[in-house]
DNA sequence: GAGGAACTAGACTGGACGGTCCAGTTTGAA
DNA sequence: TTCAAACTGGACCGTCCAGTCTAGTTCCTC
């Protein structure tokens, strides 16, 4: 890796810091150049002010997390029985979604979406949109086969998505890191997400 | 209404104005004085500083917010069929929490997060959790009654509650106030969330 | 080892903003 | 009518910060 290439990513790097927790305008590009053990010139070198560092920057994390999350959902989505299918997806997911990082991604995507409402819908492109997709696609097949019953999958897939995210995403939205789920509380509470699920959606023999 | 109370109001107006639009460090305190057509000095004899004038329009509208909810609230929760309360309670809190203005608030109290942990916190308080702390109640007796049937009532109330709240608060959060769903698709939103809910927990026959 | 590209340190500019001060005016109650 | 409390308008202070500039140093390549 070139010098420069290392020295852009340390910056981002640097800048991911900072403003995933201080925000767009609570954090400063000396700060973020001293956190990059960079000069603030070498900074404005590589982006062309603080708005496209920002954008270089969420843009980098977005991407990174949803690639890992599609890349490790390929795995699961072949032909297993309907509730280890969902099983596997929601565990997944929680796993994936569920982290400082992401969660203070979300945060500030949705705390500076006045000022960049593009964010918002990139997040939610690459995050829900992607998942309830995918979800909708399975439903589809597990539908055609018999295992499924519903007069709209995306929908379905819809509810699905919130009935596995909402709880535990609004209460770290709300309340803080602290109330992300460990891996036993996630097991849990993907289990009952797919009862429920399969109460409402699975098909009667 | 005396004068001083009257220029009180007008200034939380303007903080909530400017806040809910700017965030905290977008917002200035001169423009606030010039939206409440006031000057800069009466705003800091009735307020502190920028931080308390913040922590006061917060606490002004949560507290408008949940009292109108809970009044509202009170009609129901008789011993009408469970399924009937239900569908009233999923109406009734889509109606009242999905406006721009409650929205941008918790827009507000997430973006903050970092800067003013008690503001999640707060919001949490008056509102998922005192939904959540009603309904488990509900839940409760009609489980007593043999209408329904769940190991947990909270957590019955919590996955209800998210259910749904949990796809178009979201979607609202990142995509923003378009997203509002008007009163037709709330209605069949409520129907269709109730139908699963009751699919997992109605009580067999 | 020579030369150009990239980086450094830090001073500097211009503007914004929180908060204060002050001299004068309005308001409402006694 | 009087008078104190509350409000006005605008100047002012100190600080912070995005972004620029300059003069010199380090790094990689040929």
């Amino acid at each position: 890796m070139a010098r420069s290439e290392r020295i852009r990513s340390a910056i981002l790097a640097a800048a991911a810091d900072q403003f995933l927790d201080r925000g767009f305008l609570g954090a400063s590009m000396d700060d973020i150049a001293a956190v990059a053990s960079v000069s603030k010139q070498t900074v404005y070198a590589h982006f062309e002010n603080k708005e496209s560092l920002f954008l270089a920057m969420v843009r980098g994390l977005t991407g990174a997390a949803s690639d890992s999350f599609q890349e490790q959902l390929g795995e699961a989505s072949s032909d297993e029985p309907v509730d280890q299918f969902l099983l596997a997806f929601a565990r997944l997911q929680l796993h994936i979604v569920m982290t400082p990082r992401l969660m203070r991604l979300r945060r500030l995507a949705i705390g500076e979406a006045g000022r960049f409402p593009e964010l918002g819908r990139a997040l939610h492109e690459k995050g829900p949109a992607r998942s309830i997709d995918k979800l909708a696609r399975a439903f589809s097949s597990y539908r055609m086969a018999g295992h499924l019953s519903m007069r709209d999958d995306e929908e379905a897939a819809t509810f699905f998505n919130w009935l596995v995210m909402g709880g535990p995403v609004n209460a770290v939205m709300l309340l803080g890191d602290e109330e992300i789920l460990d891996g036993h509380a996630i097991d849990r509470h993907s289990r009952e997400a797919v009862r429920i699920f399969l109460a409402a959606y699975g098909a009667k023999p």
